[in-house]
DNA sequence: CCCGTGACATCGG
DNA sequence: TCCGATGCCACGG
């Protein structure tokens, strides 16, 4: 069902460690839907469970820092990965070696 | 039930 | 590297 899938992009969102981040396509590959990326920012826009679902390890699969509340949240969420570890490439996160491993 | 919207991904110039 | 256009999906009104 599509709920399921919804419900396993928060849990998988979860299971993100700190200073790695995923990618909206990984999330949705994960999750069985490797085309859903577009639905699962969808989830994170409406997230209505926000403080439970890191969201901000949650980037663009080129780095680039998306959402996050407003543009401005964009900083705000720049910010938390910088302080968790995650290796930056200008304003682009360093895809290439923070990206999370997936399934552990 | 149909339509519009959006925190993506990918290709071409 | 940056910009624009196209395809995919789920959600809400």
């Amino acid at each position: 069902m599509d709920t399921l899938f919804k419900e396993k992009i928060y849990k998988l969102t979860r299971r993100i460690p700190k200073g790695k981040v995923a990618t909206y396509g990984q999330l949705a590959l994960l999750a069985g839907k490797p085309k859903a990326a577009r639905a699962v920012g969808g989830f994170m826009r409406t997230n209505p469970d926000a403080p439970r679902t890191p969201c901000h390890r949650v980037v663009a699969k080129n780095g680039a820092l998306t959402g996050y509340s407003m543009k401005k949240g964009i900083i705000t969420k720049k910010q938390i990965l910088r302080a968790e570890g995650v290796p930056f490439r200008g304003e682009r996160v360093d895809i290439k070696k923070a990206l999370w491993a997936g399934v552990i």
